[in-house]
DNA sequence: GGCATATTCAACCAAATGGTTGACGAACGA
DNA sequence: TCGTTCGTCAACCATTTGGTTGAATATGCC
């Protein structure tokens, strides 16, 4: 069953944390290292840290060092297919889930076909 | 800020968990009694009950009592309200419903009238 | 009334979450 | 080299989570 898949438990969950769905609304504007994503908030830089390891591992950010400076960048990618997901309830109430589970699948092997489905 | 509604926190955080997104998908078919919902489930009826009442409180069902039964009903609503937030992120190609309409007449035409799934 | 069915409540538990602080390593700049 | 900045690690804490069990509350049926 497509809804059993483990990525989508660590999207929705990243998703639920106001705090890191601050962080992604900083990032759709611009590439932020660490400090600068703690800035606006008051809690440590320990705690933001933490969440953009939750949202690095959900794969809606990627990390990458460049010298001191590690930089966080928004990747829609897994974004997409949660609301892939979420639209399959919200506008096709009416469709077979099956054939749904096929077009994702047919859609994501085109692009990542290491994303284990129906683990 | 949008992102900071407690809305989206209990959408998402509904979401996040495997055994009520099955739940969901299994509504999709149709109302369902709670008994009924637990039924395909390793898990008391109880953990059951808990995770509608987490549903519910979502906005993403409605429960409905008839007589001693008390029926779930799939409420799409607030799942298009969290979908609409993740589409703010718009760099992802919005999901691509066209390209999911087609898919669903290539299967049609290809599996011909063979198709016994009834929408 | 009396018993079965449907569902929730209360209490409990282990594990995970979101947060803290202090120490640490790595990279920069004077 | 030395101090500063950037970020993580380790340990800890309170709260929440997802689950259990057994009792309780409705409701329906004979």
């Amino acid at each position: 069953m497509a809804c059993m898949s483990p990525q989508l438990d660590n999207t929705f969950h990243a998703l639920a944390d106001p705090t890191r769905r601050a962080i992604l609304s900083m990032l759709l504007e611009d590439d932020m290292a660490v400090t600068d994503v703690a800035e606006p908030f008051e809690m440590s830089l320990t705690a933001i840290s933490k969440h953009l390891g939750i949202l690095s591992r959900a794969g809606l950010i990627s990390q990458e060092r460049r010298g001191r400076v590690k930089w966080c960048k928004l990747e829609p990618d897994a974004l997409r297919d949660a609301s892939i997901w979420m639209q399959s309830f919200g506008q096709f109430e009416a469709v077979n889930l099956d054939a749904f589970e096929k077009f994702l699948a047919a859609e994501l092997s085109s692009g990542d076909a290491a994303s284990g489905e129906d683990g």
